[in-house]
RNA sequence: GGAGAGCUGGCCGAGUGGUCGAAGGCACUUCCCUGCUAAGGAAGCAUACGGGGUUAACCUGUAUCGAGGGUUCGAAUCCCUCGCUCUCCGCCA
């Protein structure tokens, strides 16, 4: 959520940086929304004031044995009036409030201007791409004799649920294991377990809800008890500090976990439908920081080099890019992409995605540190990944396929993999 | 799933219809006193939002005693619904 007071003091600034990012804001439509709040909130606010002072001056009279009539009736006339302009401005604060809870964050003013991901910008390419003497075999060809099966996925769930089994369940497990590790004991970060059901309240506070309901997957105990399962670590991850005062000693705090994501991926069908590149359910080891204001933008860079750690000791070829304004998540202020290469499809595949929010979630989630001044401010929150199992799987199967169709564990993974160096049929 | 108890400020804890945003204590901050062992004294100390303003510091108002409704001139206090916590029983990994 942007602040609503740079909309009420620099209103035309802000219609302008969202534009950039293709939100078109309702400017007639707030500034009457906003001109009936306030009318609305000095009158119930007066009225209120009146009745109290009115109705403890009853109090007073009774207790000296005066007649009271005439004071009730009058208070009770107020009471009347304020219930309406109560009922009002209750009505334009809701109507208020879900229209800012669906407006983009502001993106940051070093964010290169764009409209779509053709827009973005590689910031360095890192690692070697590998050349190959032989036809290169997508991670399907290679790897279903291995254990991955995508028809069994299909019979248990459906399109775009995938079953892994023997050694590629083994090597995506050892993936996921030796991400969170470097995570925790090289990078610092607090392991955590969370819970993969979360409530709606988690979800507006990280910006899922009430925007992008279709996206996810919800779980229904009664008619309004709603669970939803996470999209992303970073729901969790980031809601522990909703509805709290950090300790300003305390910060950053730095959180990370292994999560299972779910999405339902509503409006993506006919993309990525070979292979696990786009699945319902995928693992991803997710990074989390809550910062102060002044630092998150080191912090970002910071989590993207921990980001680009990993991908460097699987000694996977990469690069980074920016994200212009036109092709960034909605609650990014500003935000990197790392693209890992897929030699079967010749190009850069997202595998990671590091945001800063600055104030955006902290503010929909009343996640604020008490500052230099004793003031409550706001926190930043940033997430990334660091990075998605499902997609370093692909790519480890595609980088080290061999000519002979076997596939060679890159060397950080091998204590994970009990020693075993080479993925093939009698190991 | 059954039975019971409870939910008040950072914490403990008073308050059962009127001047209560809420006694008292602890913790914390500043100051005073004291030559010193977690000694004494004074003051301050919740959050959100609104209005005003010389727009960081000030003035003022409103709301908030788990949440939401209701009764009432007036609700922390009475009624209803829901949520959460704890105890016992059952079940279970």
């Amino acid at each position: 959520m942007i602040d609503i007071n740079l909309l009420r003091e620099t209103l035309d600034e802000v219609v302008k940086k969202l534009k950039s990012r293709g939100y078109e804001f309702d400017t007639k439509f707030f500034i009457n929304l906003e001109k009936d709040r306030k009318s609305f909130q000095i009158k119930t606010q007066e009225l209120q004031e009146m009745r109290n002072q009115l109705s403890k001056n009853i109090g007073v009279e009774k207790s000296q044995g005066k007649n009271i009539d005439e004071l009730m009736a009058k208070v009770s006339d107020i009471s009347a009036d304020l219930k309406k302009f109560e009922i009002s401005l209750n009505e334009t604060q809701l109507k208020l409030n879900n229209y800012l809870l669906e407006i983009p964050n502001i993106p940051h003013d070093s964010v290169p201007f764009g409209r779509n991901e053709k827009d973005n910008v590689v910031v360095r390419e890192i690692g070697k791409k590998k050349t190959f003497n032989f036809e290169v075999k997508d991670h399907v060809d290679v790897a279903s004799q291995y254990g991955l099966d995508f028809d069994l996925g299909t019979k248990l769930s459906g399109s775009r649920f995938t079953l892994m089994r023997s050694q590629i369940a083994r090597l995506h497990r050892a993936i996921g294991q030796f991400m969170l590790d470097v995570q925790v004991n090289e990078h610092g970060y607090e392991e955590c377990y969370t819970p993969f059901l979360v409530n709606p309240e988690s979800l507006i506070g990280t910006g899922q809800l009430p925007k992008f309901e279709e996206d996810l997957f919800v779980t229904k105990r009664g008619e309004n008890d709603l669970l939803y399962l996470i999209p992303t670590g970073e729901v969790p991850l980031t809601n522990i500090v909703r509805d709290s005062i950090q300790n300003i000693d305390d910060l950053p705090i730095k959180l990370t976990a292994l999560t299972p994501c779910f999405r339902s991926e509503a409006g993506s069908y006919g993309k990525d439908t070979r292979g696990m590149i786009r699945q319902h359910q995928f693992e991803k080891v997710e990074m989390v920081q809550i910062t102060h204001p002044d630092q998150s933008y080191e912090a970002l860079e910071e989590m993207v080099r921990h980001a680009e750690n990993i991908l460097t000791k699987l000694d996977l070829p990469y690069r980074v890019v920016t994200l212009c304004t036109g092709d960034m998540g909605f609650g990014a202020a500003k935000t990197y992409d790392l693209e890992v290469w897929l030699p079967s499809q010749n190009t850069y595949r997202e595998i990671s995605s590091v945001s800063n929010c600055e104030s955006f979630q902290a503010r929909r989630m009343m996640a604020r540190f008490k500052d230099e001044n004793k003031k409550n401010t706001l926190l930043h929150t940033l997430n990334g990944s660091g990075l998605a199992v499902g997609r370093a799987l692909v790519a480890i199967i595609e980088n080290n396929q061999t000519k002979e169709g076997t596939i060679n564990i890159p060397t950080a993974l091998v204590p994970y993999m009990n020693g075993q160096q080479v993925i093939q049929s009698n190991p």
